[in-house]
DNA sequence: CATCTTCCGTAGACAGTGTCTACGCGCTCT
DNA sequence: AGAGCGCGTAGACACTGTCTACGGAAGATG
């Protein structure tokens, strides 16, 4: 198989053992072996394309998006949550620790940073005067779409508070760090 | 072995599996059944001991820390993500969704909700008017805290802004959710 | 005191896993 | 046409989690 691309639409996590994607790609077990030298290359490679697929739709609605710094900036904080409660078990596999910290930090490097950095200019065009770098304001606020992401994930938020929607806490985030919404 | 408590001091999370943890105790690969029916009921007794540990050190550092509902939320906050950052191996436990969904989401109801409901009574008391209720922003900077506490653990917030040290992020949120420091 | 039952651990089996090795088919290139 | 090699197969190995049958020690019961 060309690449483990086509078998990303794996119906759970707890599929992905290398012997059963052998299967399901109707090869031997060993085939894999060929292009990933590891099991968790393999699951490296895959994650890797959650990634770019996470990063393509962030761009892709981004463009679509209003250009004012605080619409985009929702923007990608709704679609990030968004992608995590969508492709849950691709979510997790991308950030389990163990597939996170071989493959040279897979994805991170090259696809999280430019959306870090944008970010981090759209903080600094779009928030109120702070005693916060515009750098460690955007990472705060990274931060928290990442644990609204996970915590929604598994039924956290709903437990606590009875939310039937993520939007408030994202809502909640951007107008603690940016102010009130509303104005340009 | 009377508990998988003993157990717990393991070096990695990669020595988890239900043999070696035998091994370790000294007896053999059939006794934990005796006390756990399968391997992820074991974890799960080990990371809810993982989560009244964490209670505990957040209750016994509220206990010591001044009484006013912003230095105790920054109390919750900074034990938070330090414990993620001491125990590592722990915390990723903790929040594996296989070990939480079974268990009956083990401590989380037990253990985390009524450090939430502290966490909600505090916010109501020290943060300014809003137009979010208590509870959302008391879950926003929940998430906050967590994703802090995760993207800290492997690096990728010191990757994207050079910190050393996880504090500034952590005031950063609770800046932006509580308004300035310093007052009563 | 003898016996029986119940707890608690052992030891072996089984299917399944990731990795490694030897093997062979079929293609391409000179 | 023949050699080389990319790409896949098949079997082995150590290891895992689960299941089962077995044993021995302790306490309860007659």
């Amino acid at each position: 198989m060309r690449v483990g691309a086509a078998l990303l639409r794996t119906e759970g996590p707890g599929v992905l053992s290398l012997r059963e994607i052998a299967r399901r790609a109707g090869v031997s077990h060993g085939a894999p072996r060929r292009y990933f030298p590891t099991h968790l290359s393999l699951l490296s490679a895959i994650a890797r394309s959650g990634f770019a697929d996470l990063s393509e739709q962030v761009w892709t609605a981004l463009r679509a998006a209003p250009q004012d710094p605080r619409a985009q900036i929702k923007t990608i904080a709704e679609r990030y949550v968004r992608f995590a409660a969508t492709n849950r078990g691709m979510f997790e596999l991308m950030f389990r620790h163990d597939v996170l910290s071989s493959g040279g930090e897979l994805g991170l490097r090259d696809v999280s940073l430019p959306l870090f950095h944008l970010l981090t200019d759209l903080v600094a065009a779009a928030r109120p005067a702070s005693r916060f770098s515009a750098r460690v304001t955007a990472a705060a606020i990274w931060s928290a779409l990442h644990g609204t992401a996970q915590l929604w994930n598994w039924g956290s938020l709903t437990l606590a508070t009875g939310a039937t929607d993520p939007t408030p806490f994202i809502d909640a985030t951007l107008a603690a760090h940016l102010g009130p919404e509303g104005r340009p």
